[in-house]
DNA sequence: CTAATTTATGAACGACTGTTCACAAATAAA
DNA sequence: TTTATTTGTGAACAGTCGTTCATAAATTAG
């Protein structure tokens, strides 16, 4: 019968009003301070109606991490598909993350917090975001060191690690301007992949 | 009287031990899940005592972060005085904060997440961390551009930011790994320094 | 329309935590 | 030794929050 999809329907409609109110007061007050009741009241449904789409606190907010990092992952995929080089996959990767963080500051402040929180939490022992984007990363950089485009001597890992964190750092003062003084997405990209691949030292 | 500067010495070991209980269950549990009454039983001192050094929690906080700022801007200074060239000084800031990260990893623990919380919390609006240090390494950036070693294209600010986080990251991973397999510290300094510096672009 | 079933509600519960304070112990003064 | 003062103690207090559950509303079945 149809009614029974309609219910299917509302059910995702009801659970993605509640995970919107979950980001926005995740990232507004942190995975601690922000409450249930709070989010409940924010999504406009009473407490206990949290419960009925998620088993408690930490499920919510795996979640809503696993749900995001699904979204930014495959725009990390889409946007390089098209392309050949590893540079130019590399210079995707950056361009699709300070795009996707610029639309998604509420996720980009979760995220910026998650590494290091996770590490106190048994519950969240491996970082979601962490894993599966490193992963990915890690990937470009060996392809890059394949076709002998980065330097062989670096460890992909840490490579990958420290492009990752230069995106973090950049992204996160790049949020926080004023947007008349703020640099563009290109210009802050050309600066991420210029230091990245060619260090800060004048030639 | 003699008495009174007793008095005084007694009350700042009893300062001291409870800063170190904080410090080792900060970083343990976060700043949320540590309890007052841990860190004292930690120092072997009733839970009413600690009130007796520190306003409240916030404050115990504060004095732990800015006790160690203090003694990590330190040994920057120090380990920089006799050097003059900027690369030489960066390269000594680089070596100082492994050195002190290694052997502070509770410490290091904190402040690894200390930016990204206190984002999140009014009462610690601006991380003294981040400030100091930060002022301190864009200082040498600027430095090193004026003496024609950094390229001037790229903002002093935000080279300083990518170099500190660069530290950070490479500092998490490397103090999770298990000594046998693990780089030595000059290793991880040069390769901090040849990413900054040069880029990880095959020459 | 009525009964059965599913879903939503928010007050109540229990556990926890920062902070205080009446009291006790220790120390200094007389 | 006796008294005054400082310091330490931990039970008690007040507030918060995650979670539950009896009840109500809404939806579906008959």
């Amino acid at each position: 019968m149809i009614a029974l999809s309609r219910k299917e329907r509302d059910r995702k409609l009801r659970r993605a009003d509640i995970l919107k109110a979950a980001e926005h007061l995740f990232a507004l007050k942190g995975y601690h301070k922000a409450t249930i009741r709070d989010i409940a009241k924010e999504a406009q449904y009473a407490t206990g109606t949290v419960y009925l789409h998620f088993k408690d606190k930490g499920d919510l907010y795996l979640a809503l991490l696993e749900g995001r990092i699904k979204d930014l992952l495959g725009l990390f995929k889409e946007g390089v598909s098209s392309l050949q080089s590893p540079r130019q996959k590399i210079e995707a990767f950056v361009r699709e993350g300070l795009e996707f963080f610029e639309k998604n500051r509420d996720f980009f402040q979760i995220i910026a917090s998650e590494d290091v929180e996770s590490l106190s939490e048994k519950r969240f022992s491996v970082s979601p975001v962490g894993r599966q984007i490193k992963d990915y990363v890690v990937s470009l950089v060996k392809e890059s060191q394949k076709s002998g485009f980065i330097d062989k001597k670096y460890d992909p890992f840490q490579a990958g690690e420290i492009l990752i964190s230069m995106l973090k750092t950049v992204s996160m003062e790049w949020l926080q301007k004023e947007k008349n003084k703020k640099m563009n997405l290109e210009q802050q990209q050309n600066m991420i992949l210029g230091i990245f691949f060619n260090g800060v030292a004048a030639k």
